[in-house]
DNA sequence: GCGACAG
DNA sequence: ATCTTGTCGC
């Protein structure tokens, strides 16, 4: 499978490329679901080089099925809003060379709580047809109250009037991480399954996992 | 107009 | 993202 991504040479192109792609967005999905395998990505830096990585959990016992790292170079500064032009192409890749197909991408980002309502999750999942959402760090777009201080207490991110995703707890007393929707997935089953993944940490183990590797890889494309 | 701004 | 020591807690 080649998939194609369009590499703007301007943040304008990128903004209308985003605006093409927002119309094959799904924002219902199938409904509830529990995933067989869930995949995270992640992309580290050094200088303009990088490593994106693709690990594959079991959706239950949160073991590793498949893992692929792929090397490459920064195409794309960074600007906030246009996050996935230069992530995507090496994570496409990394995607690509997987032996099994994930029924979840849990995206080290947003979906649709975004500023155009087209995040890294959502342009991952409209180029690769999989579902995905997209679970951040720290807060991008929207207003929110503070969750509950225990694991599962959650509250609405809102942004322009419209629910673009929720503040979630992942353990008791620790800063809440929020998530979105990004293609073909519900803001319930998403939230569900960020808990599934986070038995015990913050992060799930997936962007965890992928972190990891894509720092690994990283190390060991700088010693060749 | 001025700041804020996923990773 | 990345640059970085010690420190608190299980």
């Amino acid at each position: 499978m080649r998939l194609p991504m369009t590499m703007p040479a301007t943040p304008r192109e990128a903004e209308l490329i985003q605006e093409e792609l927002r119309s094959r967005l799904d924002l219902v999905g199938p409904g509830e679901r529990r995933p067989a395998r869930v995949a995270g990505v992640d992309v580290a830096y050094a200088d303009d080089r990088l490593a994106a990585a693709v690990v594959v959990l079991d959706g239950v016992t949160l073991q590793v099925l498949d893992q692929v790292a792929v090397p490459g170079r920064v195409a794309f500064d960074y600007v906030p809003g246009l996050l996935a032009f230069r992530e995507l192409p090496s994570v496409i890749q990394a995607l690509e060379r997987l032996s099994v197909t994930p029924d979840l991408v849990v995206c080290d980002g947003y979906g649709i709580a975004h500023p155009r309502r087209f995040g890294l999750a959502c342009h991952l999942g409209v180029l690769t047809g999989l579902p995905a959402i997209g679970v951040a760090k720290t807060a991008f777009v929207g207003a929110y109250d503070e969750p509950a201080h225990e694991r599962g207490a959650w509250s609405e991110l809102r942004l322009d009037g419209d629910v673009v995703g929720r503040v979630l707890r992942t353990q008791d007393g620790v800063k809440p991480v929020f998530v979105s929707v990004g293609h073909a997935v519900d803001l319930d089953t998403a939230c569900h399954n960020v808990l599934t993944l986070t038995p015990r940490y913050r992060l799930p183990e997936t962007t965890r996992a992928a972190d990891r590797l894509s720092r690994e890889a990283l190390r060991s494309a700088s010693a060749t």
